[in-house]
DNA sequence: TTAAAAAGTGATAATGATTATTAAATTTTA
DNA sequence: TAAAATTTAATAATCATTATCACTTTTTAA
């Protein structure tokens, strides 16, 4: 049961243009940038490409703290984390916290959990120098 | 520098009614339970004191996935599972995750991060039986 | 290849959670 | 105990997201 999504222009730009980032953009932001390249497009169509991309596995939804939800071309698995002063969200490499994630799986095991979101928090470069 | 709060009705019932709870609730779930002590009192009211009762680290704001923040009045540490099919929100003990933990604790020091919410993702006890 | 069916789009309205505003009431301070 | 500070209830405003719908594009299958 893939799902199956149609090749549309505006699908194709929003990937695309996810991808080139690392910043997790919020739909909103995404918006505006895809809007250089289909300037008809509207913010509802993110939004519901968004989230059938996701549902789909080609990006993923990071529903963390704060009020809007982000995207993440990298479907690759890692952590992110989330400055409490400006609320960027950076990508957390996954070696560094690889045997934490393996006794986290590991306790997960007896329990009837399925996975687990791990959010850190911390001040970004930006919000540390000023 | 402690946050100061005066010593309101509201506010004593509020917090009075959250620790009775281990169901997080949302702040319209326990303005609900609110009411029927303090009919008069509105949601603008249960929301500002959630907001300061968790600033004074008094009680817990959990930011979740999921669109509704929720509420806990249990402020040792432990960790949330989250029901990925209705939304309910369960205590996890902090010993069965305690060695994760440590592990988890110890990556982050190499890091600039000050800390981590974990959520787990799994069935709750009424949704695996349906 | 082409016509019917399915899926997607843009514009806009609607929803739902949360925050802001404000005049009146309560609590604290000195 | 009176002035200052804080909080409240009611309500409006905001912000992110989802729903609606007439129209267009893409897919399917003959």
């Amino acid at each position: 049961m893939t799902i199956k999504l149609s090749n549309t222009n505006q699908r194709r730009v929003i990937i695309e243009e996810l991808k080139k980032l690392t910043s997790h953009p919020t739909a909103d932001e995404l918006y505006e940038i895809v809007k250089e390249r289909l300037p008809k497009i509207s913010l509802g169509t993110v939004y519901r490409n968004l989230e059938q991309l996701s549902a789909a596995g080609l990006i993923w939804k990071l529903e963390l703290s704060g009020s809007q939800n982000r995207f993440d071309g990298n479907v690759e698995k890692h952590f992110h984390k989330r400055c409490p002063n400006c609320g960027a969200v950076e990508d957390i490499e996954y070696h560094a916290f690889a045997e934490a994630d393996r006794h986290l799986t590991n306790a997960c095991q007896n329990y009837a959990i399925e996975g687990y979101t791990l959010e850190f928090r911390g001040l970004c470069y930006c919000c540390q120098s000023s």
